[in-house]
Formats: C-alpha cells, structure tokens, sequence
DNA sequence: CGCTGATTTGAATTAGATCAACGATGGTGG
DNA sequence: CCACCATCGTTGATCTAATTCAAATCAGCG
C-alpha cells in the first residue's frame, strides 16, 4: 500500500515536472532572504561570501560591477543546503549570479532519477542562458550548501549589453564559462564504463575545484560529496559509484581520506583510465 | 595481419586526437574553394544557398549583415561531403558560419566510435563558442553534404560586439541556439534505452528540421540519414539503431519510405516512449 | 555485373541496473 | 546524554538491455 502511494504520487508529480524524490525531500518550503539592492549596497554585497570570493576580476565579476555603476535594480537571495531556487515551468524571466556557497541544476529522468547537469560552486551563471524574457525553466536548481544569488531580470542585462560594450563581453564570457561546463558533460556522458565516466568526472572536479594536496602532483577534492551526489553526475546509481570508487582506490589512482576527501593520486594514470573504456579489447568496431 | 595494421594505425591516430575511421574514411584531402570576400561581394553571398537559405531575419543573417555592413574582411569556402572543416588541435581563432548545406561536429570516444554533438543546416555557429582567439579546437567538424561556410576570426566578432549593440545582441542570440540544441543532447544522452533515444532524437530532428508530411499531423524528416549516422547521434551503434526503428516502425509511431525518408507518423505517441524508459516497471529507484 | 556500403537478423557476452541487506555515521529530538 | 532515524557506504545475487561478433541480404554505383 505505501508503494502504490509512493508510486501514486511520483505519478502525480512527474506531471508537474516534480520527482517524487523532490517532494519527500524538502517537507518544509525554502525560507528566502530577500535584499532588494541599489548600486550602493551592491558594492558592499559583490564578491564577499564565506567561501572563496570570486576572482576580483573575473568576467561575472566585471558584468556585476557593470550592473552596479549603472545603478540597476537586482536582487540577492539567500538560501540554505537543499533550498530550491527554482524548478520546470517556473518563470526564467531572470539571470542567476552565484555569489557564494554551491549550486547545482539538475533534470529528472526515467523513474525519479536526477541527473546534475551543472554544479557551480562561489560564481556562475544559472537559469536559461538567454535574454529572452518569455521561456519557463526546464531544469531545477537548488543550493547545496548555503549559497547566495543574485538575480537579475533578462531586461536588465540586455538593456546594459546595448548600452556597455564591456558589460556584453563580460556576459559573454559568463556564458562561454558554462558553455565549456556543458561541453565536459557531454565527454562525461558519452563513455560507456561507470569507471571511466567516474575518472572523467574527478578529473574534471579536480580541475575546477581541485587544490594542491599534501604529495607533489596530487589534488584535493574537498567538497564532501557523497556517492549519490557522484552517481547524479555521472547518470549512475549509488552502488555502481562505491564499486568504482573501490576500483578506483585499488589501483592506486585516487584516494579518499577522513570521509569524502577525494584525493587524485595519480592524475595521468586517470586520464588513461577515462579515455579508454578499455584499451586492452577488440577493437575492431566502427571500421566501416 | 591487417588486423594488426589496423590496430596500429588506430592507436596512432588517437594520439592526434584523429580515430582511425577518419584517416580511412577521407583517403584525398579536402578540395578547399577560398573566396576572400569584402563588403560588396558578401552582399551577393549572404542567404543563396542551394538549400532552404537562412531566414532573412534570423539572429545570424542579422549578424552577418553587420560584418557586411562594417566592411570587414571574412573567408567563405565549400566543402564537398566528407570534407573537413577542422579537427581537434587546430587553432580556434575563428568562428564558423553554416551558411547552406549541413554540417556535422562530433567528437571520438572509447575504441573508434564518434558522437555527433551538433548537426547543423543551412544555418548555425559552431567552432569553439567564445571570442578568445588562442584556444585550440576539441571536436571534429565535417560537411555532411556540400557546404558553404563562412569564416571570421573572432577578433573580428570581439571588434563588432563592441562597436554594436544590435550585433552583439544578434551574436547572442546565434550562441543561444547553440546552447538550446546542446541542452537536448543532454536529454538524449541521459536515458537509458536506446528505442527512447532514438525516439527522442527523432522528435528533435522533427522539430528543427520537420516538414508536413502527407498525412495529418505527421512529420518528415528527410535528411537522407543512415542508421550509422542515427547511432553517432545518440551514442550507440548501426546495429541496436536497426533494431530500435524496428520496433518504433512495428508499433506504428513512425514510418520509412523509400529508404531513408522517415515520417514521424504519432508525434504524442513517440513522446512517450522518449520519456519513459518504461513507465511500467519498478520505479522504486531513487526513493532516498 | 561486381563492387561497396547499408540494412537486417541472430547468438553470445557483459556491464550495469536493480534489489536486498547490513553496519556505520551523523544529526535530531526527547 | 542517549535513543532514534535517515542517509551513507558496502557487498552480493539476480536480471536485463545493449554491445559485440558473425553472417546474409539488399541497394546503389561505377
């Protein structure tokens, strides 16, 4: 009986765009902070977050000093760990500017599964890349850590793209920043083999948010990501990335220290490790 | 022992980022047609492909018109099909403009097997999507049919950007698309059945290349695409296509006439079988 | 007419999803 | 402070779908 339920409402909520798993997740609804913001209180907000600011002069950085001297109207929400900021068929009127703390988006598919399609930790944009008013979202977003965003209306940013040259290049680079995220999603996706969609993925953390670990050459991944948090990125299941992982930790190309402190040991031996599903076999395919 | 030479010249090929198929495939090199073209000349150019031209009010057409405008000095060149456009490690110095005909980017992965990422007609930007001029390419690009496309270096774009805020906005909109279409890659790549990829590939390709067919509400896509070129597109192979038209064909959602010529026949009817893996089964996954 | 490449079919194999179960962990509320 | 509960990490057994391999037919083209 609690089955069919269970079943009933993911039924009911995949017709909302919502996965059962959503629903049972957040009982509460997010509690939100607004700030309404003018240029003079923008400039003591920008770049201040707990966690690592973002670059001085980083493009988003540039586009939101933009938005500021031109005195425009924006508005900075904060939320907690599991707060939505928004989901499918909600408005995407708006930019969203991560200011601090990490943010993922994701889409559900198949039966309740979600997959991360992008994972912005203290800057970027989010929200449907465009200036286009009219759409509505067709992926959620929600903080997993205490995050701070700023949204800011399309008008707005295309208003100041047709008034400052540099503002447009700013965005620009905003964009192309998530283009190139996108892109790495997509070698991600296309490897066969758990394992090696896995290397990809670490590789690619280590990359974006990697630090210099104790041993020479190896990188520090300390987000504290779960395996179920790994599986969604790589469309994958708990189980699948725990055997990995183990795989992984046997041959000595990574290692995970005091619970969720990633470590990438070997970095090149990884690379390999991701690029062939496996080297070793036939081969023969795709000869035409 | 061909075998071997085969293995060999593969294992040789990847370390150039080429898979062997391509090395087999394109025995003659491209024959390149170079028109150095100014103002007066793009002005004749523009929009007359042999295909459907580019609406003449797209972003991209508006864009054009303004390097035309401007005078700037750009390159349009032909491909036959099969010709290479670029190929990984080539400069990225310059963005591409399809102007008629279709275009294919796609990547290599695992043993010799390629994933078209973009597919492109008669109109679309591809190359590296930023106005940075060092980076390096990291996809293939092929003309799938004859091709005319238009090259301008990206300091040219930076240059009107910043002179224009129409053609900024027009560059905008040209990269949105883009986005779009890499967006429902994702969708694509996420599920897990190959009949829901195709199924979801299919109404894509409806959708961005459709026409009315004969009957109500019917679609047809008449791409002249094989079932290798359908497997590059999402990801697996000749065979499992084969195997999944037949399936879509048995249960009336789509027809094939004349080889090649496919009719989306039930549009709602395929939409289901994208989505839903199978909406049938356990579905006590993901329940956290 | 004989080629090459495309399509179709079938059989074997395998990777991974699914399902179940258990100890460890960490946070919550009493 | 402790009991409780939810989630996490781990393991193993089962089952399914898809790749891989092999082979035969068909279509179009020089």
């Amino acid at each position: 009986m609690e089955r069919f339920v269970s079943k009933l409402i993911s039924f009911l909520s995949c017709l909302v765009f919502r996965s059962a798993g959503e629903v049972h997740r957040r009982p509460a609804f997010a509690i939100v902070f607004y700030v309404t913001a003018l240029a003079g209180v923008l400039a003591s907000t920008f770049g201040r977050g707990a966690g690592r600011p973002a670059e001085p002069d980083s493009a988003q950085t540039r586009l939101l000093r933009g938005l500021e001297e031109e005195g425009t109207r924006v508005v900075e929400r904060r939320y907690r760990p599991g707060d939505e900021v928004y989901s499918p068929g909600d408005s995407a009127g708006s930019l969203y500017f991560l200011l601090s703390g990490t943010v993922r988006a994701y889409k559900t598919y198949g039966n309740l599964r979600e997959a991360t399609t992008a994972f912005l930790k203290d800057e970027g944009v989010f929200g449907v890349l465009d200036l286009k008013e009219e759409g509505t979202q067709r992926e959620f977003a929600e903080a997993v850590t205490e995050a701070r965003v700023l949204t800011v209306r399309k008008s707005t940013v295309a208003w100041l793209v047709k008034r400052s040259p540099e503002a447009s290049l700013a965005l620009f680079s905003t964009f192309v920043d998530r283009g190139r995220q996108t892109d790495e999603l997509h070698d991600l996706l296309l490897r066969r083999e758990v394992v090696s969609r896995l290397a990809k993925l670490l590789l690619n953390l280590g990359e974006r948010f990697g630090e210099q670990a104790e041993e020479a050459g190896a990188v520090k991944i300390d987000l504290g990501l779960t395996h179920r948090q790994l599986a969604d990125m790589i469309a994958s299941t708990r189980e699948a990335v725990s055997k990995a992982m183990i795989e992984l930790r046997c041959e000595g190309l990574i290692d995970v220290r005091d619970h969720r402190r990633i470590v990438l040991i070997d970095v090149p031996a990884l690379s390999d490790r991701a690029e062939s599903g496996l080297a070793l076999r036939g081969s023969q395919a795709a000869r035409r």
